[in-house]
DNA sequence: TTCGGTGCAAAAGATTTGCATATGT
DNA sequence: ACATATGCAAATCTTTTGCACCGAA
């Protein structure tokens, strides 16, 4: 079992919550891990299944939402509508290329920045955002 | 019959894409129009049936993405998945309240010009992008 | 032994589609 | 007349839920 690190940082929010360890949790952590991010409930079943065809996709769903809880995974929804699940770590927003359908990452001090002074201008007080730019990446472009 | 310039433009799309001019037509685009922007399909169909109870809800929704097609309207999801139309103009991003539902506009040049520096920095080309800020407006926080 | 967990099937909610009928042009 | 539009019902699609059974603690 690899991921030591995020394995043990699940068992113990399953046990101070009083939630139980079961192969499932570890077996869909672990994929969920080994794809590295930005993927569908769907996804994450469809792989899964080839080595676990017992477990259900609802059983991939409802860990998915719990490893949210646990802090270990953030959940995210493009133009497509679909639930998409990443790696919790720093924040960061996306660009998301409509050629390939690769999910990069970016972050930008000024644009936090910016919008901070945006919504103090208006009296409003941000609690999360989403930025989202849509394109095409270095090798779906044309020029 | 209000909106006069609006009728007259989707009369026009209709008329030159070979689309027939329908009173439900009107009566959904009058509708949206005094609804203001960021209604849903729901919504307008609600509002649109009780003067109207013979326009099924089918018909609304075709008819937002119609005006979608004409440039007349805009479609948007926040973050409830729904889809919501608003009367297309200038370029703007959203602000979301979540404790009273309302949606505010914002726009940046600053933000505008720091994305594209993202995005060159990163050989991407951006086609559209997408930025909300959730928060609390003026009336909901608490401070 | 006792709760929480799992998996199936069914429900849910928003939107779309098939189809027979109605209606602009 | 002919092609498009409409409205109902049924289908879709993704996600959630009910429930009987299973299994970790």
């Amino acid at each position: 079992m690899a991921h030591e690190l995020e394995q043990k940082a699940l068992a113990q929010y399953l046990e101070s919550h009083n939630l139980k360890q079961t192969k499932q949790r570890e077996v869909i952590l672990e994929a969920f891990l080994e794809a590295g991010g930005h993927v569908t409930g769907e996804d994450l079943y469809q792989q899964i299944r080839e080595h676990y065809p017992r477990i259900g996709y609802t059983t991939v769903y409802r860990s998915l939402k719990l490893f949210v809880e646990a802090s270990l995974a953030e959940e995210r929804r493009f133009d497509d509508g679909v639930a998409r699940y990443e790696i919790e770590h720093k924040h960061h927003d996306h660009l998301v290329c409509l050629g390939c359908g690769q999910i990069l990452e970016f972050e930008s001090a000024v644009i936090e920045q910016a919008q901070k002074e945006v919504a103090d201008g208006m009296s409003f007080t941000i609690l999360r955002h989403r930025h989202e730019l849509y394109g095409h990446c270095a090798e779906c472009r044309e020029d």
